[in-house]
DNA sequence: TTGTGACTTACAGTCCGTC
DNA sequence: CGACGGACTGTAAGTCACA
């Protein structure tokens, strides 16, 4: 696929994602189908090959009802 | 030249920017010269007409040394 | 249900300026 | 110093067929 990869944040990002739309219990089509973004961008990040703009940053936050700095939050040991 | 304008985000982005890089007491040409952006696009971040991408987010937060989620974090008292 | 490569088009992002 | 414009280049946005 080859989609640019730098940035630490993507990765942040990715994962954050992934987990939050797990305990909503959505999969990512549906997903997909409430921010109004194409589920194939969706999964290309949560695999953290895709650097998106915030206004899909917004987007993803509003669908999942969360506040957008939540997303790219690190979270691990909240440190 | 019509650049976008939607996305509460970008209005949140662009007055923490603002705050922030003026607390380094940094102008917007040198702010731009650490984190190699060009000087005209934080002109437009900060006046909210630019749609920028997480990893620029990053650029930036690491330049001013601040976490990115401070950047898009909503504080009390602006809107 | 999700991953992936390939693709076009819109705009992110740069560089030259003026005021 | 910062707002703003014109003209460009590179890449995010967005979609698809198939795995």
């Amino acid at each position: 696929m080859k989609r640019t990869h730098p940035g630490a944040l993507r990765e942040i990002l990715a994962t954050n994602l992934r987990r939050i739309r797990a305990e909503k219990e959505l999969s990512q089509e549906t997903l997909a189908d409430l921010c109004k973004i194409d589920r194939t961008y969706i999964s290309g990040i949560e695999r953290g090959l895709r650097n998106l703009s915030i206004d899909n940053l917004e987007r993803l936050a509003t669908a999942l009802r969360v506040e957008p700095w939540q997303l790219i939050r690190r979270r691990d040991g909240d440190r």
